[in-house]
DNA sequence: ATCCCTATTTATAAGCT
DNA sequence: TAGCTTATAAATAGGGA
């Protein structure tokens, strides 16, 4: 987009892509932080890298985390009767549709696998509105450790837990 | 950032908040699924704006979220091994403070709570690694029915729905 | 690979309609 | 409120050290 326009395509060349995604995660960022203080809205943003990289996550400080879950507190706090309105479900036809081919999922056993996929896709929102005052700092200690965990794991311990990624149970 | 360069803050005049809003939003967008094509990676931006607003979510179409989960699954055919390996809890000094904070939590009954809010900020990716092929259509199919479900949910039909507002029970 | 640099393209705050 | 325009701030590809 500069010294010459780059198509919007895959880069091929390995450390001209890594430049770049390094540049840009950055920014990216940066913008959704600055979305998420100048018009007062939660935003996130999740960016999975290359193989043996870490994800990266925003809101990932204590201190974001923290002004974000409590902001949905205060909101809930104010105007209660706005919280889970989220869950309802409004019957029309497309609704009545979706009833029946939901049905079809739950005799395949997987409506609960959709609906989970689904909900970490749209609903992170609903859940942080569901959050006690009183859990928040365990909510951030989890989440911290959580990230440390993914970090730490997806860091350079392959060798030492080889053996463990062969076992095919350890899915859960 | 331009004709006065802004300071980084909350936009008190709601009608300026809001022309920033959607400009941003829409690059944000744009950035993300730039970052997406150009370096190869899955990214996931999510935006709640304000009441009464559609929640903004990238993946959204039915080809970009398609792309993304055959990705997905032609990865884990390459090396099955891999799969559900981010579900493995490493052992460490962390995990073991985690665990006894995790079963205090448990006392209180709010651990599953606590667990599934990290996992919609967290595992998006995971959820979309155990998706089998054939339940593509029907996943696009699901997903595309709950956004639209929420966009027409949000976008004035308030009035009719205004009773159930009131009635706490809706939360689930 | 990592800074630094910088020519250009983009993003964008204000104005104007 | 929603576009459109424009002056300026930011982002960034491609190089060089």
């Amino acid at each position: 987009m500069v010294r010459k326009k780059v198509k919007l395509a895959f880069i091929e060349n390995d450390s001209s892509r890594r430049v770049t995604y390094r540049k840009r995660v950055k920014n990216l960022v940066k913008k959704t932080r600055e979305l998420s203080v100048l018009c007062g809205v939660d935003a996130c943003a999740i960016i999975y890298g290359q193989e043996e990289q870490a994800p990266v996550v925003w809101p990932s400080s204590e201190e974001e985390v923290k002004r974000i879950i409590s902001d949905y507190y205060s909101k809930s706090e104010i105007d209660p009767s706005q919280r889970g309105f989220n869950q309802y479900t409004f019957l029309n036809d497309s609704v009545i549709k979706a009833k029946e081919r939901l049905l079809k999922l739950q005799r395949k056993n997987r409506e609960k696998q959709i609906s989970n996929m689904v909900s970490d896709i749209l609903n992170v929102k609903s859940s942080l509105d569901q959050v006690n005052p009183s859990d928040l700092g365990d909510l951030l200690w989890v989440i911290e450790d959580k990230i440390r965990t993914i970090q730490y794991r997806i860091r350079g311990r392959y060798g030492e837990l080889a053996d463990m990624r062969n076992n095919g149970s350890l899915i859960a």
